[in-house]
DNA sequence: TTCTATGCAAAGCATTTGCAAGTCC
DNA sequence: GGACTTGCAAATGCTTTGCATAGAA
C-alpha cells in the first residue's frame, strides 16, 4: 500500500524481524533492540525504529498501537465502538450493537481476568477517501 | 479502582470535562486545551492532562489509546486478537475465532470506507491478578 | 557505482512532575 | 485550616531525524 522503495535485505532487518518473529511477548522497540543486541551488539536503536516502522507500512509486522504518539479522549463513557481513519488520524463513533457474549468467550480461550473489550475499525474517512480517489486509488 | 482521594470540584475541572461532552470529536489533550482555554484563558496544558488522568480513572471519560508511551510489535500478522493487562501492560495473544461479518455491519453504519477491525480485550493477567488479591479485591 | 541503510547523536514532542501559591470544604 | 489543585516551567522518555559512512544490488 505504501512500499514504494524497495528494501534491502541488510543484516540489521533480517534479525530484528527473526527477533520479533521468535517471540510471542508483543515487544516494545526497546526490548526488540536488547533482543537484536545479542546478536548485533552495534546496531542502534534508530535503525531498530526505522525497521519496525517500514516493516510495518509492508505488512510484514504489526504495530499494536495505531495512533500517533497524541492520545484522544471520548466524553461517552459507556461502552461503543470507533472508526479510525488511517490517514488523517480523526476518530469517529461506530455506532452499531455491542457484541454480546464476546467477553465471555474470551475468559474460556484466556487466563486473564478480562474486564472488558474494546473494538475499534480502521479506513479512510470520507475526505480522506475522496482525495484518495474513492476505492483503493487504482 | 483507583479512586481513593477525594476529588474537589474545581473549575478547570468542571469546564474541562464540560467541554469533552460537547463534543463528538474524540480530541486530543491539546485540543481540549484550546476548547478550555476560552472560557480559562489562565488554565495550564498540566492540569488539563492531571485531570484527564484522573477522570479516565474514576470511569467520567475514556481514553482512546490505553497504552502508555511506548508501542508495541506482533510479528504475527494475520488478524487475531489481543488481551492487555491493565496493571502491567502486558499483551497477549487471544485465540478466538474472528467475528466475521462485522465488518460489513460497521461498513453500513459508517460513511467511513472500512477495511479492518481490531478487537482488544482488557483484563487482569494471571500474575496481576494474583498481587491484586484473586477477585476484584475485596 | 548507485542508492538505500546504518550508527550516532541531536532533535522533536507529547506527557509528566516539582513546587509554591491558590482553592475548595 | 488542611488537603487537594493549579500554573508554570523544567524534566522525562519514547520516537524521529540529519548526516557522514557503510553496505547491498
Amino acid at each position: 500500500m505504501k512500499q514504494n522503495r524497495k528494501m534491502r535485505n541488510t543484516k540489521p532487518r533480517k534479525v530484528i524481524l527473526e527477533e520479533l518473529k521468535k517471540v510471542t511477548t508483543h515487544p516494545t522497540a526497546d526490548e526488540i533492540y536488547s533482543m537484536v543486541r545479542e546478536r548485533l551488539p552495534r546496531v542502534s536503536l534508530g535503525t531498530v525504529y526505522r525497521n519496525l516502522e517500514m516493516m510495518a507500512e509492508s505488512g510484514m509486522v504489526l504495530k499494536l498501537e495505531m495512533a500517533g504518539t497524541q492520545r484522544r479522549y471520548d466524553g461517552t463513557t459507556d461502552n461503543h465502538y470507533h472508526v479510525r481513519c488511517t490517514m488523517c488520524g480523526r476518530v469517529d463513533d461506530l455506532p452499531i450493537k455491542l457484541i454480546d457474549g464476546i467477553e465471555s468467550e474470551a475468559r474460556e480461550a484466556s487466563a486473564y481476568e478480562i474486564s472488558g473489550h474494546r473494538l475499534e475499525f480502521t479506513g479512510l474517512c470520507p475526505a480522506c477517501n475522496d482525495r484518495a480517489g474513492g476505492k483503493a486509488a487504482g
